[in-house]
DNA sequence: GTATTTAATTGTAATATTACGATATATAAT
DNA sequence: ATTATATATCGTAATATTACAATTAAATAC
């Protein structure tokens, strides 16, 4: 179906997932690390970066938008992209609370 | 397309971008997080829990346990699956370093 | 005004994902 | 051997994603 089930599950389990999506995709990767070492910066320098067609990109940016990890801002004839620093530390917090959740068990004899 | 283009980002961004897709999806962020409080658990188990049907459940393990992040052992009639401590801890700190690049600059007057 | 530059949007093809019924497999119980 | 139980796999329909060419929009330069 190709169509998620958002509805069983908690409000929190959708966010986390939704955020991973958004960063399930090299590209969104390489375009968050840019940010995050340049602190901002332009679509067209990003093209030149990453090797892929300006529209592919502008999409990759609309959905990081979206969810909130970046933010941007007209600047004459460009935009200039930087990290949403208030969602960056919440999302850090969240999937720390993820990891956080295993307490390395096994310490038993009984684990798989 | 649909197709990545997984040429052009670095062994590094394919690696978290994969992790994150794997996480992408509510029910195997619940997958994980039952995982990570139980310890250990068997698919059938979380049919009850997760409201999907079997089949669609055990294709989200497979994905889970394809890229490492849980494996299974057979235990009688069913499979146990568990956490794989060793691999959480290396993706617990592939994310922090994504996470940790973010030197809360915009300090500065430019910022966006 | 017209031209130029930068980025967003639209349309679309190829591929991937999600979900489930049906079926197969594999172990345990009788 | 037959039956019951638990999972995995197959096949498939609906939907989502990825990518790009073409176009549009919006600001600046001339």
């Amino acid at each position: 179906m190709g169509i998620t089930k958002s509805d069983l599950f908690t409000a929190q389990q959708n966010e986390l997932a939704q955020l991973a999506k958004a960063m399930g995709h090299p590209a969104r990767i390489a375009i968050l690390q840019y940010l995050l070492a340049a602190k901002s910066c332009i679509n067209g320098t990003l093209v030149h970066e990453l090797g892929l067609a300006q529209a592919t990109i502008s999409q990759h940016l609309r959905e990081l938008k979206e969810i909130g990890l970046i933010q941007g801002t007209v600047e004459g004839v460009s935009v200039s992209y930087c990290i949403n620093s208030e969602k960056w530390e919440s999302v850090k917090t969240l999937f720390n609370g993820l990891f956080d959740q295993h307490v390395s068990a096994c310490a038993e004899e009984d684990c798989c």
